[in-house]
DNA sequence: TTGTACGCGTTATCAC
DNA sequence: GTGATAACGCGTACAA
């Protein structure tokens, strides 16, 4: 079924009956034409062939998502969020996991552009990210989200309140009185941990607790195993602490394990905290304390700016995107123990 | 850069390059001419126009994925298990939610089928789905995957041993002395759903358990919160039970929150088991017992027996495919107490 | 071994 | 308002 075969069928034009099938160029012709023109179509069951017409207008009506790894937890609901403004615009979603490695990241930047991809939305973004400017050499547009890249000219972002969440996480140990608070940080090649330390120290000394009494350990990855690493790291270091603040959810699961391993009971030695919220956290012994973040929300923000420059690529865009944050208290937090 | 750009840049006509950027064609050519191209298309940065040349292959290297839905824990291994095989093999895929709707999953389809897929890898079928017949409509191979489809002639699939699966279980808790066993049935309109739960009835009775000890409740949704109605429904009975088969593992996490609003503690007072083991299953309070399923394997298995038929489309392929599962005692599980 | 010519399905831009 | 034509980039039967 082409627009060929439908014009033979009516009679008219292959020209008019593509126009009678367009929105924008329907205008233009008597409205009997279109109806006979459309009913036919539609009884012989017509579907516009996107490759030809792509190919014609060089819009595929299909965007790319990159995303680290979409088993971790934090990325299916951005990626519905995406979805839920996307497709009734009438756009689907090519996804790719980069893993974190970037010749990774190359080629699948690559991949998404030879299928021509209208624009892309980037959740997997280094600070430094070489598939950017490739992303950008190709005029295609980009916003990014969950993380933000650090480049001249800026790239739109979605991110959440890093800032604010640890300012308050670090307020809520406090009030429970804990004063010596060792962090977790996560990869500073990522700009979530790199917010999340900077944030942490920050907000460690407008609190007045002295840098010598809340150790830090950097984490190499967002994942259990480094975080057990990182806090056998902690325990082994000279610094005791009654708190232990993680850069992510599950960094502090792993936290949690090597605490339990050493004998210790969390929250009654050790109390842990986590960041992001995933899902049935709540289900976890003890409940983990932690920040909640919008991760349906930043995927329906960062989708609606990429449709902004799709439909006008100069389009006056907010550069930056800051999404709100939520304490979320449970139970892997109380009063400290004397040490 | 396009095939004119390298024609004009080393003299050679545009079918020459076309033949020497191309395996299978270039055998045909001079060995100094080829090499000649191909420098300077490297060069010059040139890379396919996969639209065009999908225009004129009707092979755009491209799949679509239907899935229930991607926050749903069981299928991004799934997922990354398709990607695995199909990404080395050069093709993309498009990912779409069908929430189980059947309109959305028609809608969806051809979402598909519009940008000329070359074959579809199907988990979110219904037993008695029409998706299935407008993809077969459009002469595009498909594969269904955690799923099956009852239709003829038959769709290949790949599932996991579900019968199996029940058995083991149902003996497991046999073995703890249980003979009130409860079951809470996923929907019937799924396979996995219809088969578990005739699996349940088999082996009870092989197992020589009276019908009438083994009430059964029927979810309409693989939810936590069909799981919480189905044992309220259960408790609210005439039929006393001691433990309480799930067909997966969200039904039985909503089923422990129902017992726990009664009072009643798992496993000493129901022991509790699930389908499927979702990651950090073992984190929750008690550990759930389950039986875990190869979701990786699943996409994998499902994404090789789609590249034959791509290759080529009367490939004789198993038309089933059971992936082993695997008993995982946990926690959730005790000696029955005394009714 | 290389060049010619055409068509894939659509749409933009003419002319009438 | 409608029709004719060319072009998007590529692949391939056929000719040379």
């Amino acid at each position: 079924m082409t627009l060929k075969d439908i014009a033979k069928a009516t009679g008219f034009h292959v020209s008019t009956v593509s126009r009678a099938l367009d929105q924008n160029s329907r205008i233009n012709l008597t409205e009997d034409v279109v109806r006979q023109i459309r009913e036919t179509a539609d009884a012989m069951g017509y579907r516009r062939n996107r490759l030809a017409s792509g190919l014609r207008t060089n819009r595929t009506m299909t965007i790319g998502v990159v995303i680290p790894d979409i088993t971790n937890a934090l990325f299916p609901p951005i990626v519905r969020g995406i979805e839920s403004v996307m497709e009734p615009e009438g756009y689907a979603s090519i996804i790719v996991n980069t893993d974190n490695v970037p010749e990774r990241e190359m080629r699948l930047v690559d991949v998404l552009t030879e299928r021509g991809v209208d624009g892309i939305l980037h959740a997997a973004t280094l600070r430094d990210d070489d598939s950017i400017q490739l992303i950008r050499s190709h005029n295609v547009p980009v916003v990014t989200l969950n993380r933000r890249v650090e480049l001249d000219p800026p790239v739109p972002f979605v991110i959440n309140d890093e800032a604010l969440g640890i300012r308050m996480m670090l307020a809520h140990l406090a009030e429970y009185g804990h004063r010596r608070i060792a962090h977790i940080a996560g990869p500073v090649a990522l700009s979530t941990g790199a917010m999340r330390v900077a944030a942490f120290h920050a907000a460690r000394a407008a609190m007045g607790l002295a840098e010598a009494d809340c150790p830090l350990a950097y984490a190499e990855r967002f994942d259990e195993e480094e975080g057990h690493r990182a806090a056998i790291a902690l325990l082994d270091g000279p610094t005791p602490f009654t708190a232990l603040l993680c850069a992510n959810d599950r960094l502090a699961l792993g936290a949690i394990a090597a605490l339990r391993q050493r004998g210790l009971s969390v929250p009654h030695d050790v109390s842990v905290t986590g960041f992001n919220d995933l899902s049935s956290l709540d289900a976890v012994t003890p409940p983990l304390t932690t920040v909640r973040i919008l991760q349906f929300e930043a995927g329906e923000a960062a989708a609606r700016l990429l449709l902004a420059l799709l439909r006008d690529p100069q389009a006056d865009i907010p550069a930056e995107t800051v999404l709100p944050v939520v304490l979320v208290p449970r139970e892997s937090v109380a009063t400290p123990r004397p040490l």
